[in-house]
DNA sequence: CTGAAAGCGCTAACAA
DNA sequence: TTGTTAGCGCTTTCAG
């Protein structure tokens, strides 16, 4: 046997003394076959391993039963979870899951969405706030597609998402409850969708607290550490007075404790921080982080499911909403009225 | 327009008046084709929103330029740079990345494994432990693997790597110079070739500078925060003192301090964590956690420049050897000779 | 239950 | 420079 030799239907048909029909049918419907040319069939694919060319079954199908997770940022943990549910979902209904990541970057997007029209996948995921105009407008040529988590303006496709106004009104809340009047927050990359609906749940919150909204107070970044960083060092600097923090992410969070950390102030006896995830370092960090929680496996197995039922053909628009939860841990402090430190 | 109806590549030559080699020639290698036939081409492809089939395509070339990263653990972040450096590499080669998990699953691994088999990729980059024996068997009826971070005995395999042993003795020594005795080892999944390593420069460490080895203070775990936090618990509940704990992850060591600090241990000052990896969030928690930085991102660019060696035909059985660095930060503190605390 | 044969859409020899 | 043509390996009618 050639080393490089790889071998075909032919061959095994051959080798069992059937036809290629046959064959395929054994594989693929062993029940169409009876029981003894099935053992032909196996010990013949047996005998000169042989597995079938997935490029020719994909060929064939049209299919390859893949989907495309794309992610805006497949450096933030957030998106872990998401996957883990989407794969048990795929898995289940027989499909595999390839992940990509957009980088923040539009064009990156509109390379995977390009991709996808060359039927590379079979559908795609989508979790980033982005969808480029141009093939927004012909939807009708593209592969299924699903909004996780985010959506975009003008896109009307299934989605499965968490009421972000309201989970984050209820945080503010929380912190306003707490005592905290000068409350920054730290938005997701403004004007997208989630970053506005997040951004929107905070005002509202003050306003019915009676707060006076105070543009310095908010900063725009990219859910990243680094973004939370950032943030605080450019409010620190510009001495804007604030004693908690809402952020709409975990990680923006985490970056802003460790800056405020750096600068001396202390998590929550200083400054009251509550994050957005829940994502698995939250409550492993000090202090354990209080923060809004994403169902993120079910999240992504709905979002798979919705997929699946794409796939299927059936053309629902749904929106699935799925419930958080505020979890409360130590990073946040009540605040002494009339206090005001920055 | 039918609306299910997808163009293929003859109707774009019978709008342009041309053969159908002709528009591919025009779509694939352009300059083998003239200006003028060029544009009747790229008008007609316009016009009838074509985009070539990549199943058709896939299956004339056997080959979907695609490559698998299987990684033991999607939710680690550990994996998400090396994932970056291996995009990157593989975006310049003018290759796609496709990540699996393999969940510390075997079954799974097997299961990625049948899919490259089957040829869904052109390649696998393998980052688990673990290789099914029966196909280790016919490796030449494989598509081309790499190797990197982990190694799996009896797999002779293009690799990238670091230098565990040495990179774990160093950080072991560090430990000792400050003054600790009772230094616990948080090992990887034993007895697999990458823990083993660490493990090995533990001892060594120790046995230079005279300690006797102590099992009770090596716990075995997945290097998941879980695995450190439940390593922690075993040591206490069983009364093993020590004063310093070096961790084969920083998922454990942050797990680890997530623990100590909840049974009212600080660190450093109650003991002493050294992690491993240089994950994002080691620097972000409090205190910074002193670790073994790995180069991840070049370790995922030189993964995927082994690679594309390998797809284009070349069989070295190259070892790529990377340099590790302990980086110090804030979780290692001086140990009073004498002091002997759990 | 099985076989013969057509053909999925594209690319690459080869010929012109 | 362009066209003709022969498949790539598999699945799926349709006959038998």
């Amino acid at each position: 046997m050639n080393k490089d030799h790889v071998s075909n239907i032919r061959e095994v048909a051959a080798l069992a003394g059937v036809s290629t029909a046959t064959v395929s049918r054994a594989l693929q419907q062993p029940d169409k076959v009876r029981a003894e040319t099935r053992k032909k069939v196996f010990d013949a694919v047996e005998k000169i391993n042989f597995s079938p060319n997935a490029h020719a079954r994909s060929f064939r199908q049209q299919s390859n039963q893949t989907v495309i997770l794309l992610v805006r940022d497949i450096g933030n943990p957030f998106y872990l979870e998401i996957y883990k549910g989407v794969e048990e979902a795929a898995s289940d209904a027989g499909y595999k899951v390839l992940m990509g990541d957009a980088r923040n970057d539009e064009t990156r997007v509109a390379n995977y969405i390009e991709m996808v029209r060359q039927k590379q996948a079979d559908g795609l995921i989508l979790m980033t706030g982005h969808f480029p105009e141009e093939q927004a407008k012909r939807l009708d040529l593209l592969p299924p597609i699903v909004l996780a988590s985010e959506t975009v303006p003008g896109l009307d496709l299934p989605t499965v998402k968490v009421d972000n106004k309201t989970a984050s009104k209820d945080a503010v809340r929380y912190l306003i409850d707490a005592g905290h009047r000068r409350i920054a927050h730290l938005a997701g990359p403004l004007p997208e969708n989630l970053a506005a609906d997040r951004f929107e749940g905070y005002r509202q919150a003050l306003a019915e607290a009676g707060i006076d909204y105070n543009e310095d107070l908010v900063t725009s970044g990219d859910y990243s550490i680094e973004a939370g960083r950032h943030a605080v060092l450019g409010m620190l600097s510009k001495k804007s007075a604030f004693t908690a923090i809402f952020a709409s992410s975990d990680q923006m969070a985490i970056g802003a404790i460790s800056e405020l950390r750096s600068h001396g102030l202390a998590v929550p006896d200083d400054v009251s921080v509550i994050g957005f995830d829940d994502i698995i370092f939250a409550n492993a960090i000090e202090p354990p982080l209080t923060t809004v929680r994403q169902p993120r496996r079910e999240m992504g197995r709905q979002a798979m499911a919705l997929m699946v039922e794409r796939l299927n053909g059936q053309k629902t628009n749904e929106t699935i909403e799925l419930k958080t939860e505020l979890v409360i841990r130590g990073s946040v402090a009540p605040c002494a009225p009339g206090r005001s430190q920055t």
